[in-house]
DNA sequence: GCAAGGTC
């Protein structure tokens, strides 16, 4: 190391620290990998040489959750407006603060150089509490700085250097509510909706039924376009339709009646025959006017994304992926950015001077940089990044071809769009009348389409009207009176609904495409690829919505997400304190909660009609320990028991699910089950299932059971457990858990065995074994196992004198040991499991069974 | 299994 004092600097991102360290030190950084890229130099700083070094975060350090005990669904989710949060690493894969910290460590200085805006703020401070405590400034410094910069050039990034101030805790404050109150209200809301309609409908596949103050109003956009279309009565009306014939032109124009259309038949009736007793038009007047077209601002992300949506049927969601890969290979500018205009100093010239030599516009860019370049037109300069450019001129094979092409074609002729001259055309249009009423015709001539060169899609059609006259008269040709209907709108296009969250402050130019794609992954959307990308709300989307407006509209629309943004703004500019803006709208937010749970009768309504209840489906199956009557096993996904009397439905775990014998549970009377995963099968009793008789019992699980769905103290596990398995048993118990038990499968033969209750170890024992039963009477003197009772096949016996009943320790006999083979079973370990038991066989030193099968006693244990 | 916001 220099022995110079050290000055950190960090970016919000590896692309942005690799700028500015370009520009800090003139391109004389040099640049290593530790975690994240860091660039380091030595210049001036308040004074003396310093060891600069450049990096970055990969924007947020630390995202908030709840603390662990609030992680289950089971409990009520009203409570979570009360609960404490807590942040952790957002990435832990990355190691940020690990990073953070060893780069500023014994550091004299950190300089900030985060996005300047809110989240930037925000992020300023978790940059912050990871370095300060290892820094060491000299005493009585000020050693935490903040760089404003409002674009990423030589200039601003200097001029920041000379302005440093302090980040602003009260804009990182704001955020750090915002995520509270997001977190808080989406995941009361999600898991008691989900909780209250899963199992209750049978053709209703969905794993999740999410509420969230984006998503939630992003469907609300969807579904009120559809209530429009299919409210919509079509009403008949007539038009006028008139062709006059120009002899001057030597051709017949189309003329556009100035009413347009009436909605009575007689009345339009009248008109025709009003206008067809005149056999001429006359000109009434002609006007002609020079009009623009303007040339494009320049593209921000939200423009792009509508371009990709509506011109090349590329999602929102995918386009942004693209776009990403072009801006990492180089090719386009940074693409997420809300700004239109260029900030000052941005080099368009060179920008355009990059594209020079296209085989596509280089002809067009060389006639612009020989005089016709324009001065880009309005657009806003929200300081972020520059509007979107391409950065260095490319081919179609270039770029990789496809969706990639399409992406930078739109962007490289948009950007040479918005430095080309406007496209002038000259409008021609006259006024006819005839029989007392007013036609219109039109026509125009472009006089040079300017910036239309490069984006010809967007071109003025060049179709003059030619001479007319005022007061020529003209033949008319034909009068016809069309009848038609109104039709209602189409759905709202991807395009629209992305406007549409933009204008009501619904995301931000890079969540947008992710609520889109959120509400189309939940089901309540679905986007028509063909016909541009049209977002048409499910049976799902239409009935929450409708749901909630019948709850409390006020959760579905653009408000809610407004009147929140409107009290940070509160925190944010420090007119009210964070604390007590987060109490009182928690506090708000709780009531609408506990509103919602008391009225969900009125969504439920909604549901029954569009939804087959889960009584009316399903097969009957186990009799109902409470009303004696069937439960209908209701396969559709996820599985589950369904209880018409009692209206109770008991989850079950994934996995097949077979009738027991007629047995009935000794604690509750239900009839008792057997449930299958992989090669083990195990009692199960489907109401203690779902209400655990003991404490640390099992509970629902989504998806697989890893181990028995009961344990051991429940009475129809503990009348087959012989002894605690070899593999998983004393283990757990040293863990202070219970640990797994050997039990004899419920099946019985031909293939009898043991199957651990915890992890995945089978016990198969040979054929020559015709019987095994347990009782809880026989136990083994030497180690207080029970000892199953065996019975040999009377010509298979390994017992002598041909003796075929055999009660031994299953751990300590040798002669039972020698009839037996231990296996890990299969399916198991999978899907997360209860407490973590299952098949944790691994790296404990001694040699576990294979997954084959294979002779092995207790003894090898 | 849950939100929205950064960014890869």
């Amino acid at each position: 190391m220099s022995g110079l004092p050290v000055v950190l600097c960090v970016a919000e991102k590896p692309s942005l620290a690799a700028s500015i360290a370009g520009f800090l030190s003139e391109g004389k950084h040099r640049s290593r990998r530790g975690g994240q890229e860091v660039h380091e130099f030595e210049r001036d700083f308040n004074g003396a040489r310093c060891h600069f070094k450049v990096t970055a975060v990969i924007g947020h350090v630390l995202s908030i959750d709840f603390p662990a005990k609030f992680q289950s669904w089971d409990l009520d989710p009203a409570i979570l407006f009360d609960a404490p949060v807590q942040k952790k690493e957002a990435t832990p894969k990355a190691r940020v603060v690990e990073h953070l910290e060893r780069e500023a460590k014994g550091a004299s200085h950190l300089i900030l150089w985060l996005d300047c805006d809110r989240e930037g703020e925000n992020i300023c401070f978790e940059v912050i509490d990871a370095c300060a405590p290892v820094m060491r400034p000299n005493r009585g410094d000020t050693f935490v700085h903040r760089a404003k910069f409002s674009a990423v050039s030589k200039e601003s990034i200097e001029r920041a250097m000379r302005t440093l101030g302090a980040p602003n805790r009260a804009e990182a404050l704001a955020v750090d509510a915002r995520q509270e109150l997001d977190l808080k209200v989406g995941v009361a809301f999600t898991r008691f909706q989900t909780r209250f309609f899963q199992g209750r409908y049978s053709h209703l596949d969905a794993s999740v039924i999410s509420y969230g103050p984006c998503q939630t109003p992003t469907l609300n956009f969807a579904v009120q376009r559809h209530l429009e279309i299919v409210s919509h009565t079509p009403e008949d009306f007539w038009s006028l339709h008139v062709e006059v014939r120009s002899t001057s032109l030597g051709k017949t124009l189309v003329t556009r009646w100035e009413r347009e259309r009436v909605f009575d038949g007689d009345v339009g009736e009248m008109f025709r025959s009003m206008v067809a007793g005149d056999r001429h038009a006359l000109v009434e007047s002609v006007e002609e006017t020079e009009e623009f077209k303007r040339r494009p601002p320049g593209l921000n992300t939200v423009d792009l994304l509508k371009a990709a949506s509506a011109g090349m049927g590329m999602g929102a969601h995918r386009a942004m992926q693209v776009a990403e890969r072009l801006y990492i290979q180089g090719f386009i500018s940074y693409p997420r950015t809300e700004s239109t205009a260029y900030p000052p100093g941005f080099d368009l010239k060179g920008t355009l001077k990059a594209q020079r030599g296209h085989p596509d516009w280089g002809e067009w860019v060389e006639e612009l940089l020989a005089g016709s370049m324009t001065k880009p037109r309005g657009g806003k300069d929200e300081g972020d990044h520059p509007p979107i450019t391409p950065v260095r001129s490319a081919t179609e094979s270039a770029v990789g071809g496809g969706e990639a092409w399409r992406l930078y074609d739109f962007v490289a002729r948009h950007f040479i769009a918005s430095v080309s001259p406007d496209c002038a055309y000259v409008s021609r249009r006259a006024t006819l009348v005839a029989g007392g009423e007013r036609f219109r015709v039109s026509g125009q001539t472009v006089i040079a389409p300017g910036w239309t060169t490069v984006m010809p899609h967007r071109a003025v059609e060049d179709d003059p009207l030619g001479e007319i006259e005022r007061g020529e008269s003209l033949p008319i040709a034909t009068v016809e009176l069309r009848q038609g209907a109104t039709s209602p709108p189409p759905y709202l296009s991807e395009a629209e609904l992305i406007g549409l969250m933009e204008r009501n402050g619904i995301g931000t130019d890079a969540s947008i495409p992710t609520h889109i794609n959120n509400i189309e992954s939940r089901k309540y959307v679905t986007i028509q690829s063909q016909g541009g990308r049209r977002v048409v709300p499910t049976d799902l989307g239409v009935t929450l919505v409708q749901g909630y407006h019948r709850i409390d509209p006020e959760l579905a629309l653009p408000a809610v997400r407004s009147h929140v943004e409107k009290q940070l703004d509160m925190i944010a500019t420090g007119k009210a304190d964070h604390e007590s803006i987060v109490r009182h709208t928690l506090a708000q937010f709780a009531a609408k909660f506990r509103n919602f749970v008391d009225q969900i009768e009125r969504m439920d309504t909604l549901f029954e009609a569009s939804f087959d209840p889960t009584c009316s489906s399903g097969k009957p199956f186990s009799k109902c320990g409470r009303c004696l009557r069937y439960m209908r096993l209701v396969s559709t996904r996820p599985q589950r028991l369904y209880c018409p009397t009692q209206e109770e439905v008991l989850e079950l775990p994934a996995g097949t699910v077979k009738l027991y014998n007629n047995r009935e549970c000794q604690l509750c009377g239900f009839e008792l089950l057997l449930y299958q995963n992989g090669d083990r099968t195990y009692p199960m009793c489907p109401w203690c299932f779902n209400h655990p008789p003991f404490v640390g019992g099992s509970r629902p699980t989504k998806g697989l059971v890893s181990g028995a769905p009961h344990p051991r103290a429940h009475p129809i596990v503990d009348a087959l457990v012989v002894c605690p398995c070899p593999e998983c048993g004393e283990d757990d118990k040293l863990k202070g858990r219970e640990g797994g038990w050997l039990m004899l499968e419920p099946v019985g033969g031909p293939r009898w065995k043991f199957v651990c209750t915890g992890c995945a170890l089978v016990v198969k024992l040979n054929d020559s074994v015709h019987r095994v039963t347990v009782d809880k009477l026989d136990v083994c003197g030497a180690c207080g196992a029970r000892c199953p009772t065996v019975i040999y096949h009377k010509d298979r016996t390994p017992l002598a004198g041909g003796e075929t009943a055999h009660v031994a320790c299953l751990a300590c006999d040798d002669l039972l040991n020698s009839s037996i083979e231990l296996a890990r079973g299969r399916g198991a370990a999978r899907g997360g499991g209860r407490g973590g038991r299952g098949g944790r066989g691994r790296g404990r030193g001694r040699k576990p069974p294979s997954d084959h099968d294979q002779k092995m006693s207790f003894k090898d244990f």
